[in-house]
DNA sequence: AAATATTTTTAGGCTTGTCTAAAAATATGT
DNA sequence: ACATATTTTTAGACAAGCCTAAAAATATTT
C-alpha cells in the first residue's frame, strides 16, 4: 500500500504531533530522519498529493485522518513486534526498537491481528507506551515525570521519556524496571536529585537527569 | 547488507540450481521473478561485479560460494517464519509463504538465531522442506514422489512438489497433511492414478497430477 | 523599516531497479 | 551451411528517493 519511506515519513510527523507541535515544519522530520530538508519537501509534496497531509508551502504540515491512521497502524505493529521480540525472543529493552524498526513494515492486516492475539492483546510495549487499537484508538496514559511526583506517595515505574539504548542500558545496570515501586524520599531543588525508598529497605538516588526521563504512576 | 531485490535474485538462482539446471539462463530468472530479461541482465551485472556470481555474457550465471551463502541463509530466515507463522500464529500452510516472502528480508542475525530457538530448532518447514543450519548446510530429505512409490509399503507424507496455495487448498479439502500415513494398493498405468488405504480402513483415490506432487518418505 | 539570518523550496543530478525497442549473439531447422 | 528463430544484451528512458547549490520566502535584529 504504503512505502517503507512514506511509512516512516508519516510516523514521524504523527510522533512530532504528538510532541505538542500544531504544525510540523521540514527541518525537524528531516532532523528526526537523518536526511536533507530538500528530501523532506520531495517527499511532504507527494504525501500531500495522496492526501495523507494538509501542506502549505512555507507553513509546515499536519497530518490528515487518512495520514494518521496510517501511522498509527505502523506505531500499532512497531509495539507489538517490540512484545514479541520481549515477551517471547527474550530481547533485552534496550535491542527492541531496532529490529521492530523493520518488522513495523510488513504489511499483512491478518499477520497484526494473529500476531497481538499470540501476544494476548498487550496494551503497552516493553517501554511502557500504549500500543493502538486495531482501529487506531490509543488510551492516553495517566503517568507523570518522577522529577514532578510528590514524595510519601507509592510510585511504580511505567515508562520512559528517553528511548535511547543508552538510557536503557543504564537503568538495567541500576535495576530500575517497569513495575518497580518506589517512594520518594527526598527531592533536592539545587540539582533536581531525587532520593527514593525501594522494596526491602533498599534506597537509591537519580539524578535530575534521570528522574525526568522515568514516568511513573501513583499507586 | 544487501537489498531485498539483491536477496530475492540470488534465491531465485539458487532455486534454480537446486531443480538441476547448472548454468542458469536470464529468462527463466525473468519469468520467476515476474520481470523483463533487460531487467534481469542488469542486476546479474552487478552481483557478478559483487562477486555473487559467476557470469560469462550469454553463457548463464551461477552463484559463488558467497552468492551460495547469502542464497541459503534467506531460505534459511523464510522458512524459519514460515514455522513461526504455522506453529505460533496458527496460519494454514497456504497461507505461509506470501507473508514469509517479507520477513525473510528483515536483517538481524541475532533475531534469526532467537527465532530458531523460540521455535525449538526446528529441521523443516510446514511444507516439509528442510531449514539450513546457520552455517549453510542443508540435510538432504530422502522424500520421493507418490506417483514413484511401491505398493504395500507403508508410506508417509513429507512434502510436496507443488507449492501452490491452490494445491495446499486442494490437499486441506481431501485431509491430506504431513504426517498422513499411507499404503499404495493400485497403480494405473492408463492414467498414472493411485489408489491408498489410509488409517481406519478409509481408502483414497489420487490422480497423476496430485500423485506427482505429493513427497512421501517409506516408514 | 531595513538589514541580516534562517528556513524552505526549486533546479538539476545521482543511484537503484525497472521498462521498451533495437542490436548482437546463439540455437535451430532444413 | 545457411536462413530463421530465439535468447541475451545494449541503449535510452522513467519513477522513487536521495543529494548539493542556489533562489525565494519568512523570521529576527538592530
Amino acid at each position: 500500500m504504503y512505502s517503507y519511506t512514506e511509512e516512516n515519513y508519516l510516523k514521524t510527523i504523527y510522533k512530532l504531533s504528538e510532541q505538542g507541535n500544531e504544525s510540523i515544519n521540514t527541518n525537524s522530520i528531516a532532523e528526526v530522519l537523518q536526511t536533507k530538508a530538500a528530501s523532506v519537501t520531495d517527499m511532504i509534496k507527494k504525501l500531500a498529493d495522496k492526501k495523507l497531509l494538509n501542506y502549505e508551502k512555507y507553513k509546515g504540515v499536519a497530518l490528515t485522518e487518512r495520514g494518521r491512521k496510517v501511522a498509527v497502524d505502523t506505531v500499532r505493529k512497531h509495539r507489538l513486534w517490540e512484545c514479541f521480540l520481549y515477551d517471547k525472543l527474550k530481547f533485552g529493552w534496550d535491542e527492541v526498537h531496532e529490529i521492530a524498526e523493520q518488522l513495523e513494515h510488513i504489511n499483512s492486516e491478518l499477520l497484526t491481528d494473529k500476531l497481538d492475539e499470540f501476544l494476548d492483546f498487550p496494551t503497552h510495549d516493553p517501554h511502557g507506551d500504549p500500543i493502538p487499537s486495531k482501529n487506531g484508538v490509543i488510551k492516553k496514559s495517566n503517568f507523570i515525570l518522577l522529577c514532578d511526583a510528590k514524595p510519601n506517595q507509592t510510585l511504580v515505574m511505567s515508562g520512559v521519556a528517553d528511548h535511547t539504548a543508552v538510557f536503557l542500558q543504564h537503568l538495567n545496570k541500576i535495576s530500575v524496571v517497569l513495575g518497580t515501586e518506589m517512594q520518594i524520599t527526598e527531592k533536592n531543588d539545587y540539582d533536581g536529585s531525587i532520593a527514593v525508598k525501594l522494596s526491602g529497605n533498599k534506597s537509591m538516588y537519580f539524578s535530575k537527569d534521570v528522574a525526568k526521563n522515568i514516568l511513573v504512576k501513583v499507586k
